[in-house]
DNA sequence: GTGAAAGCGCTAACAC
DNA sequence: GTGTTAGCGCTTTCAC
């Protein structure tokens, strides 16, 4: 930084104090006019800005929120992450990005590395390492050392703090209840989430859509993805073992398209033979062949509220802590 | 951060003066043993963290990267911050993100947020809409202040500051040789980036590769898109004034998409009929059906060798302006 | 109407 | 071996 203006510099130029150059910019009322306006020629023409690591030391207060995402390569967390930009710029604030990876020791390091006065508070998606193993205790430490935390998406019980979520169970479940009207006969979840909370959510809203319909009851039909390499060919062998397979709801959009391709791949006819229904609304939906009925989760939104509800806390710490559900609505296209 | 743990609460609480705790804190030899031990246990105890701002402010440096980003919901982008991330961590540096979402007066209004101290130089690649109008004043601006920039991928040469690029040209000139030697008669070119510079390069590779080679010389064949509403019709009207059409290259994966979807559309085979090359490796690229033959940037090298280059600059303020080209890789995929 | 001084949290040169 | 002091850039209270 080297040509930095500061008020010293401002101040000596001018033969003024380095009190009466602040107040100047600030338009005191105990300024004389001539000076105000001969300070602040000065400073545009010096590009001044106060300094902020300044501002922060002396308010104890940095105006960045720390946001902990677990994939940045997933698109719904950049939805987030749009709508967080958004919104913490609207508020003055600037947001520092740490990436978890999806690993425990990643997030917990983050935590760790902006704990130290960078930011005000936090706002993050849970690891999916962290919520398998269920390890908590180091989001307690945060809070304790008094760095509100507003979580959304992926969170977890254990803690007490500000939450941002969609209703997983009613989102699938109303997507069950989609392909039941449609007549779909025989209706499969595929899930890649079985690990997480909101996994859990998806898979029981299918569950209870099917129970609450006698015809359906009996035949429920999961299929668990636990790795990458699993989908094409976990995927595959639903199909052929169940060729009369008109239906497939899941609970990501990667599952969602290979379903797909599957389905091309032998044969079937999309959405004549078989309907498919994805989650998170992304490009693969639009552009894949058919174009894919997807789960919006309206991403931007989360990250608009998980937001506001950080600088509500911020304002006010001892209020109660809230979890803010945002709707999801089904996007018809062309696979259903 | 209402419990923040200070020197200043450690000395009072250990009966020391601040000086010796902070010596303490950093195995001053001049201080003695128990003492070292003392304050140390204390200090974990208390989850003491050194206040960065108050470093930042003390040392002229916030270690601290600021970074803008055109459009996150674009998979380079994000890959490319996944690899800024990973650099900037390992060497102990944040990063502050901001979104231009390719508007010239964001991209502005980022640049002046973050040149208040806040950062101590930029890694950005430039907005669609500042390119296309040829702004480029506000980058000197900045880095008269004294903010070093590293610009990548979207570039300027009116600007003299490092840059880290692939070799546009040298990418589509080589997937066009390839179609060219797969036999391919009829090859096109579909750009949506006509407006930026590397979409011009990477035209020009096109084109070179093609007038190098005489049966092909007068058989060029442009399509530009100008919006997304464009995609679809634009690409249905190349197939439908060229039957003949066997080969696409495009300057993007939406394009490249498109194009297979439109080409299901009109029945043909892929690739047996027609040969489709995208450029970025992204998600689609693989769960497309077929499976997407793509020219690879290699976007996290990008960003780790963005990192690597702005940290030689903080280092090196003198050193002459570099610029970096990362290689990129045709990855044959099912439709070619 | 202007300026001096204290203090935010930290480090480091310089006492003692 | 420990403490005092100045200063990073800023705001604000209190003099003058």
């Amino acid at each position: 930084m080297i040509n930095k203006t500061t008020l010293k510099q401002l101040a000596k130029e001018l033969n003024l104090s380095i009190s009466t150059v602040s107040k100047a910019l600030k338009n005191s009322y105990e300024i004389n006019e001539k000076t105000i306006a001969r300070v602040k020629a000065l400073a545009k023409k010096r590009h001044y800005r106060p300094n902020r690591m300044a501002l922060s030391l002396k308010n104890s207060q940095t105006k960045t929120i720390g946001v902990i995402i677990p994939n940045i390569l997933n698109y719904f967390f950049s939805k987030v992450l749009l709508g967080i930009e958004d919104e913490a710029n609207k508020n003055d604030y600037q947001i520092i990005i740490c990436l978890s990876n999806n690993k425990y020791k990643k997030e917990l390091q983050s935590l760790e590395l902006l704990s130290d006065g960078s930011v005000d508070g936090f706002i993050l998606s849970i690891a999916r390492e962290t919520q398998s193993k269920k390890h908590s205790s180091h989001f307690k430490d945060i809070i304790q050392q008094g760095y509100p935390i507003v979580m959304f998406d992926r969170v977890t019980n254990k803690i007490k703090c500000d939450k941002v979520i969609i209703d997983d169970f009613e989102a699938t479940f109303n997507a069950t209840n989609y392909l039941i009207k449609q007549g779909r006969k025989k209706i499969a979840l595929i899930s890649s989430l079985t690990d997480l909370n909101i996994g859990k959510q998806r898979a029981n809203g299918y569950k209870k859509a099917l129970e609450n319909n006698t015809s359906y009851k009996n035949k429920k039909l999961i299929v668990n993805i636990h790795s990458k390499a699993e989908y094409e060919t976990a995927i595959s062998s639903l199909f052929e073992k169940n060729k009369n397979i008109d239906g497939i709801l899941t609970t990501d959009n990667v599952s969602a398209t290979t379903a797909l391709k599957v389905a091309h791949q032998k044969g079937y006819s999309v959405p004549k033979d078989i309907a498919i229904i994805g989650f998170a609304d992304d490009k693969i939906s639009r552009l894949s062949y058919p174009s894919l009925t997807t789960i919006d989760q309206n991403a931007f939104d989360i990250g608009k509220k998980s937001v506001e509800t950080l600088i509500e806390r911020l304002n006010n710490k001892s209020a109660e802590f809230k979890t803010k559900v945002i709707e999801t609505n089904l996007i018809i296209r062309e696979t259903t």
